[in-house]
RNA sequence: GCGGGCGUGAUGGAAUGGUAGACAUACCAGACUUAAAAUCUGUUGGGGCGUAGCCCCGUGUGGGUUCGAGUCCCACCGCCCGCACCA
């Protein structure tokens, strides 16, 4: 009997695909488009499990939608811009785009053997220059419909390397080359104006019927709508110029408990104080101290400074407030100001225990309770609570409602107004680094900014750069930036800050569609192709790619680069979880941890007899060595072994475990199918078998369930499904003809997992043309239907029997016959039941 | 700190509010074999009893809704992801 080799199956069947052309993608009308895409990858130089699971899923959805008669897209490409490549030159020498060509050249050699069903014609790699030439051109239309904009912004600035950092480039507040403490600085900087569309990012979330419901939200919560009153105090004793400190509040109920206006450091009324006077320039010094993420800002210790200026209560003349420089007062949201009312929020609560000042409850959970002195009161908005200091006099009321009361209150007053605003902020595309899409546009002395003509781009990077000195090396290059303003032809300096790399992978998906194009798309082929009918990536993008993307999507329709109908460039989104894998830790002299390759160990054991510390699974990586080589795997098992695992194990949407006993067990499944080919090809044509209507029935069963497994990303379900299929059809004894139609129909419904091995047995028994191109099986609904059920008995929700019915029988036969039955009388003990409760085909419950 | 998610046997997990543990791993037992590997078959949530059978407990913890809760609601605990210059 052969044996199941998957190097040379799969090998040959990759060759049969790629001479017939199967997955070059062309525009037909004859048949419904379907445009599939995984999120492309960084071109690290090793694809890793997470890649093999990623494009996995992709091509199941891919080659089930060319079985179900699709039209199907599914391109590769590569987000080849980004810091890897300049650190990598910056450590081992050598040239960013060099490194980052022979990674793609690696990653895409490493690749093939998966038996992907991608479009490789359509290849594509943001950092060519036939890629971000186009994305410059779509810069400039973006700037010309006033989508881009320039204004200062806070970035990470290293004092001893004098060079900007990335927060990733930000460890516990230091720089990570210099290790001095990081420091806030302003520059110059472009952004897109995607605050523009928050409420249309937002409220066209509610159209996303096929994307995950945490997404939505996780958008919804970071575009962050809110309604609030915008007001001013009056202020006292203050610079001139600021007679007003303008503050926004979601909580004007509260109002009449505050006890302080904060301002951030940033806040231009501190940057005025600052200017004359030492300590408070010190105290906003130390406030500008560590990165600008957000959460570096919001966990640090709350830090005030009283600036001896006093507002006044707009409700009472005579209350005065402090006004303090607050560390921890984002000068992004809302006007950059606050009031503080410790006795309803949390962290004004702590910064007033902390500076002594005033905690005035505006409401309590009950009439006759008196404020908490150690805590915060803050009750959900909806619930109702006690007002002792409202707008309208004591009484209960909701949050909401209050919220309601005060800004109309106030707004009949004169003291402010009613607002939305959205905590979206513009997006910031400039980054001063060199492996980047060159921003196009040139400063002139004369006319200032101006863009660069069309005709000029692609403007390409410099080759002759060199990374031996921190920063951006397009800034010290001797000639690069040089060259004439477009508009007035006299010597003008290019920009050399580089585009963010989102601004790559937030269009990316419209370029697939014609990757040639001598503009950045071609409406035509981006009308047939757009949307995206299924989008797979990683949760970590459901925010800030996702929704850059999204705003892309419009502003290229704006700019008339994408169709009207593409305004959501995403029909469906899935989320997938991370391939994980134990940890092997052993321990130094010192008790440091050292890990081991999962190689190194057998049953618990280093080769030396060293027992090892098992620690449950985690990301992996290379630093805990818990890392498997999908190469490694494929010339192990095969392809289709990685592929079947990567699926089997776990919902797609949650990591998965890699264990050698899993591959080791998809192997075998493998194998086991193979050997069922191999024994119907040999059997008795003629001789006559038992059970063909069970094989068949089962058979059917089971083209239902994968089908809907497939449909519903329930890749580990359908496979569960395959799994028992395969054992009955081994078992069975049925003919020859039901048996080649079983193993016909199980390589057909395995054939997105395991195409090669499906091409295999397919054209070993005779089937026409390749299973890929095979139409996908059909279950027969007369087959599906049991006559008879089996319905479990409860009593008072325990089961207690089950009994066997007629399919069709009615409520209240069933409700006879089970209350007929031996178990129901001895426990019931002569009593009559309450309630008997029948759900035809599934459960009859009896209630003593 | 803020936002989102997850939590079920020894392990990965299954289960439109309707028989908890499908399928797989691991373990144990058996068949085949001189033996091993491979292959095939079977058992396995915990506890109890008068053991062809029956009973009790059981889905992170505590409460609630329901005839019925792994599933819905509330609180808590633990872990994971994101927080705008990582990709």
């Amino acid at each position: 009997m052969p044996r199941y080799t998957p190097a040379e199956i799969e090998a040959r069947w990759q060759q049969a695909w790629e001479k017939d052309g199967v997955f070059q993608a062309t525009r037909n009308a004859d048949k419904p488009k379907y445009y599939v895409l995984e999120m492309f990858p960084y071109p690290s130089g090793r694809i890793h499990m997470g890649h093999v699971r990623n494009y996995t899923m992709g091509d199941v959805i891919a080659r089930y939608k060319i079985a179900t008669g699709h039209n199907v897209l599914h391109p590769m490409g590569w987000d080849a811009f980004g810091m890897p490549a300049e650190n990598a030159a910056m450590a081992i020498g050598g040239h960013p785009a060099d490194w980052t060509y022979d990674n793609i050249a690696e990653m895409k050699k490493q690749m093939k053997p998966l038996g992907l069903s991608i479009d490789w014609s359509r290849e594509i790699a943001t950092c060519h220059p036939g890629y971000y030439g186009q994305q410059q051109a779509l810069f400039l239309d973006f700037l010309k419909e006033g989508l881009v904009y320039r204004k200062n912004a806070v970035v990470n600035w290293d004092p001893v390397d004098m060079t900007v950092l990335a927060n990733e480039q930000v460890e516990n507040g230091c720089g990570w080359r210099s290790g001095a403490p990081v420091e806030r600085r302003e520059l110059t900087q472009w952004f897109f104006k995607i605050s523009d569309h928050s409420e249309e990012l937002l409220s066209a979330l509610d159209s996303l019927d096929n994307w995950p419901a945490k997404v939505k939200l996780m958008q919804a919560n970071w575009i962050g709508k809110s309604r609030g009153l915008q007001f001013a105090f009056s202020t006292i004793e203050a610079p001139e110029g600021f007679d007003r400190i303008e503050v926004y509040t979601t909580r004007p109920d509260t109002l009449l408990g505050a006890s302080f206006v904060g301002i951030s450091p940033d806040h231009p009324l501190a940057k005025t104080l600052e200017r004359d006077d030492e300590a408070v320039a010190a105290f906003c010094a130390e406030c500008r101290k560590g990165g600008t993420t957000e959460e570096a800002i919001e966990t640090a210790e709350k830090l005030g400074y009283d600036t001896g200026i006093r507002v006044r209560h707009p409700f009472d003349t005579a209350h005065e407030l402090p006004v303090y420089i607050a560390n921890f007062i984002l000068m992004d949201y809302g006007t950059g100001a606050i009031f503080g009312c410790p006795g309803h929020d949390q962290r004004d609560f702590d910064f007033a225990t902390k500076y002594d000042l005033p905690i005035i409850s505006t409401f309590l959970p009950s009439e006759d309770v008196s404020p908490k002195l150690s805590e915060a009161y803050v009750p959900q908005k909806s619930e109702k609570v006690f007002y002792n200091r409202g707008f309208a006099g004591d009484q209960w009321q909701t949050g909401e409602q209050a919220v309601d009361a005060a800004i109309a209150f106030c707004e009949e007053n004169g003291i402010g107004q009613g607002v939305t605003k959205y905590r979206l902020r513009d997006w910031g595309l400039s980054r001063q680094r060199y492996w980047g899409c060159p921003i196009p546009v040139v400063h002139c002395d004369d006319c200032g900014v101006v863009p660069e003509k069309k005709e000029n781009l692609p403007i390409e990077l410099p080759y002759d750069v060199s990374f031996d000195t921190p920063g951006n090396p397009l800034d010290r290059h001797p000639t690069w930036r040089n060259c004439a303003c477009p508009a007035c032809g006299k010597d003008a300096l290019r920009e050399t800050d580089t585009m963010d790399t989102f601004v790559d992978s937030s269009w990316y998906y419209a370029r697939f569609t014609a990757p040639r194009a001598d503009t950045p798309t071609d409406l035509e082929e981006a009308a047939y192709w757009m949307n995206v009918d299924q989008y797979i990536g990683g949760i970590e993008h459901a925010i800030l790619h996702l929704l850059y993307a999204r705003f892309f999507a419009r502003a290229m329709q704006i700019t008339g680069l994408l169709p009207e109908s593409a305004a959501e460039p995403f029909d469906a989104l899935f989320t997938q979880g991370m391939v994980t894998h134990e940890i092997y830790q052993t321990r130094d002299g010192n008790g440091r941890p050292v890990y081991h390759l999962p190689e190194e160990v057998t049953e618990g054991k280093l080769s030396d007899g060293t027992e090892v510390e098992i620690i449950p699974s985690a990301k992996m990586s290379k630093s805990k060595k818990n890392v498997v080589d999908p190469l490694q795997i494929i010339s192990n098992y095969g392809a289709d072994t990685a592929r079947w695992f990567v699926l089997s194990d776990s919902p797609p949407e949650r990591d998965v475990e890699w264990t050698a006993s899993g591959a080791e067990a998809s192997y075998k499944h493998l194998s086991r199918v193979w050997n069922i080919c191999d024994r119907v090809s040999e059997m008795d044509r003629e001789a006559p078998g038992t059970g063909d209507d069970d094989l068949l029935r089962a058979m059917h069963k089971t083209i239902h369930d994968v089908t809907m497994g497939v449909e519903s990303f329930g890749f580990n379900a359908a496979i569960a499904k395959l799994y028992a299929f395969t054992a009955t059809l081994q078992k069975s004894k049925a003919g020859y003809a039901a048996q080649r139609e079983a193993i016909m129909t199980l390589a057909q419904l395995m054939s997105p997992m395991t195409p090669h091995l499906s091409e295999d047995i397919w054209a070993h028994q005779g089937g026409e043309g390749l299973i890929t191109k095979a139409p996908w099986p059909k279950a027969d609904e007369k087959m599906l239907v049991d006559d008879t059920v089996t319905l479990p008995i409860q009593i008072n929700g325990k089961r207690r029997a089950e009994i066997q019915v007629p399919a069709d029988m009615t409520k209240e036969e069933v409700e006879k016959i089970a209350l007929a039955h031996e178990a129901v009388i001895r426990t019931l003990d002569g009593a009559t039941p309450k309630k008997v409760i029948v759900v035809p085909g599934r459960i009859v419950n009896v209630v003593a």
